[in-house]
DNA sequence: GGAAAACCTGAAGGATTATTCGTATTTTCC
DNA sequence: GGAAAATACGAATAATCCTTCAGGTTTTCC
């Protein structure tokens, strides 16, 4: 919490044996143990090495950083959450609108089911959103949904799908981090998320010439 | 950054006589500037008092602790956003998707405008967001969108009514803190934000009966 | 068995921070 | 002018926190 990290946000070296690799585990268990019992403010490297009940050094050893743990955690879900989307969104057997209902139902749910997560890592996102390894990551979300809108939207000009697509993704995962963010319950996520739907199927629409 | 705040947010004591009111206003200037300048990270009290050209302790004499300073900014950023859409709302000369429209170009642009010390404050969120004096300024913006929709969506049943209210409330702040985020052109927050205002006019097109 | 590589340990260093409080200065008001 | 109230000051306090490093332990592999 001192400064910005000046070491990359990548690993430090790999493991090599097994009990390394279930020290990284450890750490990264309990790294998630300590962001949701104990929010990101009090999410210290001391702290998860004591859950992970190894000592601080050896956490240094396979993390350069505090920030790197926190990215690799979210990282991880990161492509979990990506690789849900993209299977939905490329399931050919249901037309577009449908498809897109799918997605913004399966996406809120996730988001709250691990809402607990997902509020403290985007606490301390300030640690590690600017790294370039963060920026990348999310250029890989916009392509699959733009090869989507392709799908969806033939004959609308490429600049202005690009624009829809852009709309769409940052509505989804905005309005999904801001509904997660306070607990719901299970009737009312389907209820919300079907009010998203109706609105993005809605423009869609709108969009489609008729 | 070492404990949540025991201590109210509230103001400490009131000032009295002229130099005290000039040095509150002085904190919250150089408070603005150390959070655009330095970031959530690194504001820090005597940072802010540094800045504003006074001691520390005559800091803590009217606010009783740094997330007082915080809050007290995002406080008066709430209440002039809230109090421009409310004007654009009310404004029945226009219809109600006019209305809508204005309100998010108007939106957008503010965000825009002050993404700087927006993102600033929203990393700092932390701090101020579980007190009990930033649950209401929420609630109060909430009610401005429910009287609109009443007036926008006369034929709906209340139940339905207040959660698109809510839908469309998340939708546009969550946008619009997403899409400051990054740096954007004059001409591109225009097109995105009509984007988006075709999306919400969509959205109360298809809910309305034909 | 034993050398080398991999791994683990945790006390200690070096920094930073929020907040207090005893003291000094300025303003008010009689 | 002068007492009392208001205000301002800033060194000192008491926590944390991130990260390193010198030295010990375990595993690998010949």
């Amino acid at each position: 919490m001192t400064d910005r990290p000046s070491t990359s946000i990548s690993s430090r070296k790999s493991p090599k044996q097994a009990r390394s690799t279930d020290l990284i585990s450890a750490v990264l268990e309990a790294a998630v143990q300590v962001l949701t019992s104990e929010g990101a403010q009090r999410f210290t490297t001391t702290r998860v090495a004591e859950k992970a009940g190894v000592s601080v050094g050896s956490l240094y050893q396979y993390f350069p950083n505090k920030a790197a743990i926190l990215f690799r955690l979210q990282s991880d879900e990161w492509r979990q959450t990506s690789d849900l989307l993209r299977a939905i969104l490329e399931d050919t057997s249901k037309p577009p609108p449908a498809r897109l209902r799918a997605l913004v139902h399966a996406f809120i749910r996730s988001e709250c089911e691990e809402a607990a997560i997902r509020g403290a890592l985007d606490d301390a996102a300030p640690l590690y959103r600017d790294a370039p390894e963060a920026r990348e990551a999310k250029e890989r979300g916009a392509r699959t949904m733009q090869d989507f809108m392709r799908e969806a939207l033939p004959d609308t000009p490429d600049a202005k799908r690009i624009l829809v697509a852009d709309v769409i993704t940052t509505t989804l995962s905005a309005v999904g981090k801001q509904f997660s963010s306070s607990p719901r319950a299970a009737e009312d996520i389907e209820t919300y998320a079907d009010a998203v739907a109706d609105m993005l199927c809605a423009y869609l629409k709108d969009l489609s010439p008729r």
